[in-house]
DNA sequence: CACGGCACGGCAAACGTTTACAAGGCGGCG
DNA sequence: CGCCGCCTTGTAAACGTTTGCCGTGCCGTG
């Protein structure tokens, strides 16, 4: 006899296995596996309902570890990121899950603080975690060894039917979900054109990131297309930081004469505001000033800033997207998504000149 | 014979398990998993180099599941927030992650927008991954059934040997992590007494929050200690919301004369600092502000907010030193974390009067 | 009336571990 | 020289599922 036979009897606390279930609606475990998983094999319409019954008045639910173990499904996948208490990063974390909690899948959820050795350990728990997917938000780290390390596991991982997806640039290759950072620089370049801005300056970011690099050549790309007359002096490297945007726009202040600035990202603009606000230049009738991504701060900074909305709370969705039709073996196209222009009260529209 | 004799061959891609390593150590698959799991029982440092050796060779990582399955601890922990995207769970899940790390446990997120649904689903679907904790990092919901089923399954939950770990005020018993609210507002009443400030107003919110109510009454506390002549007249409801912060400021503005206005929340205040910048009337000059939480947008709004920090990033961390040790089945008392004031540039010093 | 097929249910193996128990070998002690 | 006990290893059961395969009974059809 199995070790509890009473098992019909306490249905107070503990939980229940599927023997329990089972047993206390008189039919093998392998029915009533049958009808908690959905499973094809047909169950008579008496018997599911004896099991369902069971099943409720035990309050059981199944483990999916056990589950996991025997259908190479453990309907768990893991997200990489940088700083999970950056709300870009919570913004996608949030639209992945949306994304995954239909089809009952579970996020792991790791914060590397671009560390790789970090990064390399979250992603070797997710395997012995048994994750199906692996969704990398966080953005390619330059170390060597790292890379080299990663890529090997990465092949383990996808040959042995795991899928990655990747939410940005980054060196492994996988389902893509594509935001185009030049096109979205480029588009408030035109932006401020449309409001009849010529003289319009750049607050750049670091040199040594790709996407600054990527965003600087969206703004000359514009500034061409449109016949502006932007040479060096109307550049300046603000490090995609507050402080560094307030610096950089002294310099620019100092340098030249224009009617609008574009910031590569919100922070560096709100650094600029903060530093026109105490020079006592108004905003926006003296000047102009746009910013990109949207943060949080946008809003509530100095003064409203006008700035372009990176979707990331879409770029989670469709990643999440993209990663279930993975599983399901469909193939599928990676996905472009496209910013959208949020108007607040930094720029002004002014008569055209020349 | 088995089905994959071959296994010592193909060492290329393909996951592998403990029989694989056993074999090409030439031992037993209890022996493999001996070393692998570090046991106490005992093995010969000869047999430990070969398994050791064999596993390298293969890259070999034990499958969680399977052991998790057998010894009841599937060393993942699972919590609730709010909002993920909101860098104040941002940061406590950071603190948690930070935490829990070294102790090789994994974090399952789930983030519940408020939705008593919502948040009873993931909690279930922790309980089918089998977590071994849960923290809830989001406060109660009033939702009657909810609470209710929510209060069953904890109890079923801790039953089982799980663990459940509060980090703010919550209807489920449980280790607990509590910052002080109503001290924390005293304390900033007497920090702007002690810059000078007789006459203070409060910024407050909404009266069915539990919190609002709890730094309210902080607020009163302090006045009356310190002889404050504060009367309703001086204290506004903002909704903790920064439009509601800018009329609430604005009310304020029509009722009373004041030196420095307190705001029960970040977000009001600068809506406050926004209202008193477009008023013309200058802070810290003519007036002080100061608020609470220290949100990231503190630092950037129109003047460097003063407020106090509410160590979110630490709550985590000791929620997960708390919960580690709960799962060691030692106990531990609850612990109390403070906050310490910031200051930046919105509380000017003055003269006391009368 | 016989037989094929289908609907339904059970048996048992399998997933990858851990671990209680047993067994073998060897050294030490009486 | 015999026996006890320890050190090391192996055998096998167990964790909670799913699922291939088989058996039974019933119905329909020829």
């Amino acid at each position: 006899m199995t070790r509890d036979t009473d098992s019909a009897v306490k249905k107070g606390t503990e939980s229940h296995s599927l023997r329990h279930v089972a047993e206390l609606a008189g039919v093998s475990v392998a029915t009533a596996s049958r009808v908690m998983s959905g499973s094809s094999h047909p169950v008579s319409e008496q018997t599911r309902e004896k099991v369902l019954e069971a099943a409720n008045q035990l309050s059981f639910q199944p483990n999916r570890l056990a589950r996991a173990l025997v259908t190479a499904r453990s309907h768990t996948v893991g997200v990489l990121v940088h700083d999970i208490s950056d709300p870009y990063f919570g913004e996608i974390v949030k639209g992945l899950e949306d994304g995954i909690h239909a089809e009952d899948y579970r996020l792991f959820v790791a914060s590397s603080e671009r560390d790789p050795q970090k990064e390399l350990d979250y992603v070797r728990a997710f395997f012995a975690h048994q994750v199906d997917a692996i969704v990398f938000a966080a953005s390619s780290l330059t170390d060597a060894a790292y890379a080299e390390t990663l890529e090997a596991m990465a092949k383990r991982f996808t040959d042995g039917g795991g899928v990655i997806v990747v939410l940005s640039d980054h060196l492994l290759r996988g389902a893509k979900v594509w935001f185009d950072n030049k096109r979205a620089v480029s588009e408030m370049v035109r932006y401020l054109h449309r409001r009849g801005h010529r003289r319009i300056g750049y607050l750049t970011g670091p040199s040594d990131l790709e996407v600054s690099l990527v965003r600087l050549a969206g703004f000359t790309a514009a500034a061409e297309e449109l016949g502006l007359d932007v040479g060096p002096e109307n550049i300046a490297n603000g490090h995609f930081t507050a402080v560094g945007g307030g610096e950089a726009m002294g310099e620019l202040l100092d340098r030249v004469d224009l009617t609008a600035v574009l910031a590569a990202n919100d922070l560096m603009a709100i650094g600029a505001l903060r530093r026109l606000h105490s020079a006592g230049i108004g905003v926006p009738d003296e000047l102009s000033v746009a910013g990109l991504d949207d943060i949080p701060i946008a809003e509530y900074g100095p003064v409203p800033l006008t700035t372009m909305r990176v979707p990331t709370y879409q770029i989670g969705l469709e990643g999440a997207s993209l990663l279930l039709k993975a599983l399901r073996k469909e193939d599928a196209d990676d996905v472009h998504v496209t910013g959208e222009i949020v108007e607040r009260d930094s720029v002004a529209t002014i008569e055209p000149e020349q």
